[in-house]
DNA sequence: CTGCTTATTGACCATTTGGTCAACACCAAC
DNA sequence: GTTGGTGTTGACCAAATGGTCAATAAGCAG
C-alpha cells in the first residue's frame, strides 16, 4: 500500500548543487574515514557516498577510476600534513639538543594520541601496502626518510652543543632505534584502542630518558 | 564446441577422503595463507578451498560458524608458537645479561625476518584488531605482556649480574621502548618488503649498542 | 555382501557490490 | 527566455561472493 497523500512540499531532496572543489573535497573526507574503519577491500563505494550526502553515481563523476582512485586519493589527501609540524619547529628551534629531541617527542607523541589523519594514514599504509605498491614507496618517501632525517639532524644539533657523543651521527640504525617507540605508541593505540595500549606519557618519558641516557658523551 | 572424446580415464577427480583431523589444519592452513595476503574482508572462501584443494561446501563442513569461524581458528593457530621459543631460550640461560640480551635480540631478529607464522599473525592482527575486539585482546595476554615480562626478566638477571643500573627495572615504559625497535622491523619489512626495509642485521647491531648504553650503571 | 556413517561434491540461491548511463535540474551567458 | 554546460540522481546491470543442500562415494562394522 502506497501512500496515499505523498507530500508535495518533501520531492526527493536533491542535494544543494556545490561548487567543484568542494563536493570533491567532502566526497575525499568521506572516503578516507571509509577506507580507515574498513580497510580497502571492506570499504563500500555506497558508504562512502552516504557519508558525502551525495549519490553513488556523483562519486564516479568526480572520480573517474572509481575505487581504485578514490582510495589513492584519500591517501594522498593525507600525506601533506605528516611531517610538516615536526620540520617546522626543528627549523626554528634555538636551544639545546636536549629540549629539541623532549620538544619532538612531546610533539610525536600528543599527536598520535588524537585520532587524526596521521593515525589513519598509517593504518592504510601498514594494511594496504603490499596490495598497492605505489604505498610502499610514499611511505618510505615521505614518511620515514624524513623522519630518520629529521632525527639525524636533532643527533648532529645535540653533538655540536657537546650534549652528544661525537659517534652517535654516524652510526647507522640508530635513528631507526630511536623513532621506533614512537610509532609502536601510535600502532599499539590504533590496535588495542586508547584503554587496553600502554599510556602515551609514559612511553614519552621512558622514550626521552632511554634515548638521553644512550646518547650521553 | 566440446570435447568428442572425453577421458573416461579423468572421472571429476574426487578429493581423496581424508581423516578428519588431517582435513582440518589442512583446510586451516590455506585460510591462514589466504587471510594473511588478503584480509579478512578481501579473503575469499572460494580460494581457500582452492588453496585446500578442496570444494567450497567442505569448508563449512569443518568450519560451520563460516568465514567468521574460520578467520578466528586461522588466528588461533598462529598464536602458540610465537612466544615459545623466546621463553625457552630464556628459562635454560646461564650467562651475562649481556649475552642474554643479544641472544634474544638475534632470535626476534632473526624470526621476523623469516616470512612466518609470526609475521602473518602480528599483520593479522594489527589489521583487524577494531573489528574484531577479541584479537585485541588475544594481542594483548598472548602476546604483548609475555613480551614485556620476558623482557623484564632480562633486565633484573643483568641488574642482578652487576651490569645493568640497579634502578632499570623499576622505570615503567622502558620495556616498551626496549621492544619496539623489534616490533617496528617486523612491520617495516612487511609494509615496505624485504629490498625497501631497514636491513634487520643493522637495526638489532643498533638496537643492542642503544639498549647497553641505555641501560650502563 | 549389506548397511550405516560421514566426508565430499557440484549445482544452486540470495545478496552485495562496483560500476554505468540516460535523464534531469540548476546556473550562467547570451 | 533560451541555450548550453554540467552537477546530480535513480534505476539498472553483471559479476562476485558467502552460504545451503540434496546427492554421491568412500570407508567401516556386522
Amino acid at each position: 500500500m502506497t501512500d496515499p497523500f505523498p507530500d508535495p512540499a518533501t520531492p526527493p531532496a536533491r542535494a544543494a548543487r556545490l561548487p567543484s572543489a568542494e563536493r570533491h573535497s567532502q566526497i575525499l573526507d568521506a572516503a578516507v574515514e571509509e577506507f580507515a574503519g574498513r580497510g580497502y577491500a571492506g570499504a563500500r563505494m555506497a558508504a562512502v557516498a552516504t557519508r558525502a550526502d551525495v549519490t553513488k553515481g556523483l562519486l564516479y563523476h568526480y572520480f573517474p577510476g572509481g575505487k581504485v582512485d578514490l582510495f589513492k586519493a584519500a591517501i594522498e589527501s593525507c600525506v601533506d600534513p605528516v611531517l610538516q609540524e615536526a620540520e617546522r619547529v626543528s627549523a626554528g628551534f634555538q636551544g639545546s639538543g636536549h629540549d629539541l629531541l623532549a620538544a619532538l617527542l612531546d610533539l610525536g607523541y600528543g599527536r598520535l594520541a588524537s585520532e587524526r589523519r596521521e593515525h589513519i594514514l598509517l593504518r592504510l599504509l601498514l594494511t594496504e601496502a603490499d596490495r598497492f605498491p605505489e604505498l610502499a614507496t610514499l611511505y618510505r618517501t615521505a614518511i620515514l626518510e624524513p623522519s630518520l632525517a629529521l632525527i639525524g639532524s636533532v643527533i648532529r644539533t645535540g653533538i655540536a652543543a657537546g650534549e652528544f657523543r661525537a659517534g652517535a651521527a654516524d652510526e647507522p640504525g640508530l635513528a631507526h632505534v630511536l623513532m621506533a617507540p614512537v610509532v609502536m605508541g601510535s600502532i599499539w593505540r590504533m590496535t588495542l584502542g586508547a584503554e587496553q595500549a600502554p599510556a602515551l606519557p609514559m612511553l614519552r618519558d621512558a622514550h626521552l630518558a632511554f634515548a638521553l641516557r644512550a646518547l650521553a658523551p
